[in-house]
DNA sequence: AATGAATGAGAATTCATTCAT
DNA sequence: CATGAATGAATTCTCATTCAT
């Protein structure tokens, strides 16, 4: 109990600090401290630096749902797990593992938003436009996602899912 | 001449490796080989690590024009300084300075789509709209930046640039 | 009895490991890993490291017998592991107990092979000569098992013996 | 000058700190400290802790000579610490090139010994007589510079080869 | 008696930066 | 101007040992 609590403040850690300074940039010594614990703890739940890192994305990177997809329409924001695209986004340039991750959010995060649009209009809209339209909106979500971390303006990602319906003829898309 | 053409080759070096490998992941001393320069050099041109990426972002990054985006459109690649791009995304969340590259960078890009935008069709759009539509592309361009560097499946910026053509209800868009 | 076969599965494992891999490159983790007992016990029935080592010492190395002699000269082996375990010891040189049971080990296989050779001939050597004789022969067998250890290509015992015997005039040695 | 000055005093250090206490027990920072440089300047030259003892092997373990051999019959002693240093390899008999350094040092000091011996007697010795005696001796030198390490009694190197010489019926070896 | 989580003192290694020449 | 030797703070990782339960 105590101790997943620490295992737990060691995750917690570093996803702030991955976040916020990037995970090369953040030595675990500052994820030690952040966490309260001693630094030799880390590496007892975490043998390598990198396994931190991978954790992170195999315990707390939720696969995209209907509901996700919701959220960012609505709120023009993806849910929960933000921060943790954030360090994917940061990270998948250096480390395959990463990288597959990413890859992965792409593709589903594409099939749910055909899906999606799928619902939302009554006609059927040709394959093809159908993919376009999902890739053009997942690409601005995923730029908004990066815009985030890299702290300048955000995309508008409603305005965006207004133009994708428009294109598709659907009055409204989500 | 000798001492530009040397300058010249610790750019490069720089820009190649710090794309592929990220700024933190690489070592000045590696710069210097790359380069073919001894390793003080570098420091003599550039006292301070960070000053390789200030000065290839104010040396090498060109405002986009109207050329950019015809590129852009037409060869689903953001012409030649991509590389550049790839590395301002990598940084951005770490040096402030760099951010704000990214921030100009977008916005110059949504003004130019909005004028691009102005040309293709024969009658006026919305304001509101236009505005929309031209963050989406913007969004697409940059995802596409972005997942190359990450190394993904690339978003199909033709595909985007038909949507969101249909969008605002013109033939084509380029 | 469940507590003295664990006791001994420690043993097993630490003369094993440090046979192949040397006494300090063992962490006492992987001594308990490889008995299958969890890490607190090895501490629990050897609070120091270099407690393993010395007790080996005491309850595994037997002194030398006639026997031991025959089959090092016989197989050009130090059966089953006398000799061979003193390789271990060598690896904590600094340890002044160690060295005691190295030094202690030495000296009887001189007298033993003194006595060997005693048997071996009819007639009476000298004493200085019997003396460099089982010196040298011991020398060789120590040199084996510590080449052994290293890897490189063993002295040949049984060429040793051979050579010894010829000094004091036997026909033969073991 | 001063340069090549330091990279020697960091080599003192090391061949002195590795015969004494051994190549795992010595950190570097004892080196550097021994050496009286920064701990740097060690990894300046020496990228790899290895690269030291890698380095202390191929330019200071000289070829085995006439002389060595000479030396080590006349006073029982390895001349200057030919053998003595070889020990020092045999600490790290993991790594390769260190086994491949062994092998061939002892491999060179049996060839010496069985020119030694040629020279010595007047007549022919057989074949495999020679062999047997050189290696007999080369594991008596061997053994010899070890037990120096561990600090027991040391062989009496000698005697050793009066004792070949016995064998090959050559009044005196060396 | 038994144990696995916890700890912290090192260890090797890296690298931006300085500076004497 | 140019350079490569020099430096030391910082970083990842290891492991013997302790101890609460």
């Amino acid at each position: 109990m105590a101790a997943a609590d620490r295992r737990t403040r060691i995750l917690d850690a570093a996803e702030e600090l991955f976040a916020v300074d990037g995970f090369d940039a953040t030595p675990t010594a500052r994820v030690a401290e952040a966490a309260k614990v001693p630094k030799g703890l880390v590496f007892y739940y975490f043998p390598h630096k990198i396994d931190l890192l991978l954790t992170l994305l195999q315990e707390r990177l939720p696969t995209p749902t209907k509901d996700t997809l919701a959220g960012v329409v609505r709120r023009g924001d993806p849910a929960g797990s933000l921060v943790l695209r954030t360090i994917i986004f940061r990270e998948s340039g250096t480390h395959p593992e990463v990288r597959d991750h990413l890859r992965q959010l792409r593709r589903s995060l594409v099939e749910l938003t055909e899906a999606a649009l799928d619902q939302a209009v009554e006609w059927t809209v040709a394959k093809t436009l159908r993919r376009q339209a999902a890739e053009t909106f997942v690409s601005v979500m995923l730029d908004h996602a990066n815009a985030r971390r890299a702290g300048g303006a955000l995309p508008d990602v409603q305005g965006a899912a207004a133009v994708v319906a428009l294109a598709v003829g659907a009055p409204r898309l989500g």
